[in-house]
DNA sequence: GTCTATACTGCGATAGAC
DNA sequence: GTCTATCGCAGTATAGAC
């Protein structure tokens, strides 16, 4: 055992970041989360922080990038497949296990009750546009682009049932695994009455 | 016809505060919208702002306050009905002609929209608490207490379709008009399956 | 490569002149 | 009722220690 190697470090550096600023953005809003907070916590000075992204909105861009890519994953299999039903189904399915997140980690949770919350911040990024087209992508899968103005609107529902379930820890009771699973139930009967 | 009196011009300031508020915090939020940036619309300085609101939060408090003065009345009606399938239908149908607002002006549903999209820097506001309150008063009353809960995700997402239909110009088709009979249409249908 | 010291601009907020 | 001046803290930025 030597000394941790520079590229260990960094990466722990960042990591350990990342974690307080998801952390802090969840509980009291990305505005109002200060870089002399996250570094305080890391026990560092807010220069250093800035050593490893070189703004803050870097750090909230990073956070979102990683589930951007999640969603990328689904939405390349949903549009390799044949549009139907079915179809449909495994892709609510499979975005509710996205929201889950590792069964072990709050971090999927707390990224979603974030984005949920705080739209008008994240809007005007570019990692933020990069989002709001994936979901739009999500939701034209759920629903025929000239389908009814009440199916475009459930297309879109069911989507925050999922999101809803998958944040809403002090809103509604039961664990997380029975929340989301309740949302699964509502997001398929939202969108997949037979049609 | 003579000058205005002290409080007329009072009121009037006032008013014209809180409309250039509301337009500047749903367009880019309530944190990255400045006093000086309010102040300049109105030809006035950082300061004379300052006269008329104690601080920034209570301009948003004083958006907010109306808002929980039209669900107070609803909530008011609503606990003195006899509890059932009717009231449901007509709280949702109350509660959905109050989203729409006066039908020439988008004040409400820009209201909505920021109401929706910067929660977190709503939810430490004391007006802000009060909303929560009444939201959550609305959700009792559309759904049993011992319901399942998939039923308590309904009744949440039932309200929240009436928001979303208020406020999603950008990403729903139609007139403002129809997307709020859509929205109507499908929170009745979330909420007030025959039980 | 990683961090500290330091400084700049603009924010919300206050005090006091007119 | 509105102004100027000022405060402390925010995010940002750079120079340089180790």
């Amino acid at each position: 055992m030597t000394t941790p190697s520079v590229d260990e470090r960094r990466t722990n550096t960042r990591e350990q970041i990342r974690a307080i600023a998801l952390e802090l953005f969840a509980e009291q809003g990305y505005e109002k989360t200060s870089l002399r907070e996250i570094a305080e916590r890391l026990g560092v000075t807010k220069a250093a922080v800035y050593y490893h992204y070189r703004t803050k909105e870097e750090i909230l861009a990073s956070l979102l990038d990683e589930h951007v890519a999640g969603m990328d994953a689904i939405i390349e299999w949903a549009e390799a497949q044949p549009a139907g039903l079915a179809t449909r189904r495994e892709l609510l399915r499979r975005y509710s296990e996205l929201l889950a997140g590792p069964s072990g980690s709050e971090d999927v949770p707390h990224l979603i009750r974030f984005l949920q919350e705080s739209q008008t911040s994240i809007k005007e990024l570019n990692s933020g546009a990069e989002m709001r087209k994936r979901f739009e992508r999500v939701a034209a899968l759920l629903v025929d682009r000239d389908a009814p103005l009440a199916d475009q609107l459930r297309s879109r529902l069911s989507l925050a049932a999922l999101h809803f379930g998958a944040f809403a820890f002090d809103q509604l009771p039961g664990t997380r695994r029975e929340r989301i699973d309740a949302a699964l139930e509502v997001s398929l009967e939202l969108c997949c009455r037979g049609e």
